[in-house]
DNA sequence: GCAACATCTGACCATCCGGTCAAAACCCAT
DNA sequence: ATGGGTTTTGACCGGATGGTCAGATGTTGC
């Protein structure tokens, strides 16, 4: 089944891929089951094995689809645009993310945690060269004066751990914020103030 | 085995919650075998079970020693002392848990990224009254002009995502910096920057 | 309506894993 | 040295788990 090609198959393929999600990021690599997997998609077991070759695949497949959604805010911030409002809009997008796809962040989490024994490749080559190119926009706009001088791989950390924290530690948040919170919605303000502070030059 | 009482006893109990650490935080506590711990620790598996009751029993004795050492630093944020000092302090004491503890780190993020199963009620008593307790002292600063007003709950979570993140996600953070760097020397004086900036009135 | 192919499943297998147990090895006070 | 308690272990058990396979069931183009 290298190429899903009927509409079964891309229907089938699809539910296990979201069933998995879902198996993996609540219990890691080693923590999912193929029954389990199984019985949220609502196919049985040899029927997965059927469109996925192992456990192993169906997790690889959903890591290498993971990572491009992943850069893309990134990929997006543009060095012909504003400083500020650029670094914003990356803040912005990398939250929104965070919102609308925590159960990928999560899967993103546990890998690296577990030191990306999957991931590695990935993590040493696209994720580093992009970071890499966009340091150099970020040290352009300093060097112009745009934005405060500051180390531009930090900053790009510190985006990525304020964004990835509100889904990655949901359950934390939550609790503490306790009800009657929206905690997106309370980040995003809280974000757009730290990063008015910080970049101002 | 309630308490460890002959030399043995302690020995072998901290070498086995040494080694289970090490495990735990590396793989998960599903992903943990006994065997491994076992080999780990440099003891046999029975022997293992001789003195702690079950894998279970072995993992959350390790959480519970864990919380504390975790909310330590947040504890000593005194309410007499310089604003801004209190919580430079607080962020540069759990940066060092980080940096000096990086597998504990690791173990409480794998433990909530997951739901928090099994430590639910410390994070919704301990931990959350805790945080309480202390956005009273960070909103009195607030009211009285020390520090710039913003929202103190908020403020605890992106010292926890930015000090935690050097740890938890060390692989990526390693790979993205490169050879020759020390990536919490350089957090230290980035974080120093961002909170000078954020907290300024 | 039927052949050819795609999809699905029950039964099964080998391995792994947490945990048990009886007996061996060890330690130490007398 | 010896006896009584402590510590250690090899052998084993039952259940879970990833994966296989032969055959049953569906689907589709003609």
């Amino acid at each position: 089944m290298p190429r899903p090609k009927t509409r079964i198959q891309i229907r089938n393929s699809e539910t296990i891929l979201e069933a998995a999600l879902d198996v993996f990021s609540s219990q890691g690599f080693r923590g999912a089951t193929l029954d389990q997997i199984a019985e949220v998609a609502g196919l049985s077991k040899p029927n997965l094995l059927y469109y996925f070759p192992s456990k192993e695949a169906i997790h690889q497949t959903l890591l290498t689809r993971l990572l491009d959604t992943w850069l893309d805010p990134l990929r997006e911030m543009d060095a012909m645009g504003d400083p500020v409002a650029e670094v914003m809009g990356y803040v912005r997008r990398k939250l929104e993310l965070s919102r609308n796809y925590p159960r990928e962040s999560r899967l993103f989490a546990i890998e690296i945690l577990q030191g990306a024994p999957r991931m590695r490749e990935a993590i040493e080559g696209e994720l580093t060269a992009l970071v890499a190119e966009k340091a150099v926009v970020l040290r352009q706009w300093m060097d112009e004066g745009r934005i405060a001088r500051l180390d531009p791989v930090h900053l790009v950390f510190s985006i990525w751990a304020l964004t990835q924290h509100y889904a990655d530690f949901d359950v934390q948040v939550r609790a503490v914020l306790g009800e009657g919170h929206d905690p997106y919605a309370e980040a995003g303000a809280f974000l757009e103030t730290l990063y008015t502070r910080l970049l101002a030059p």
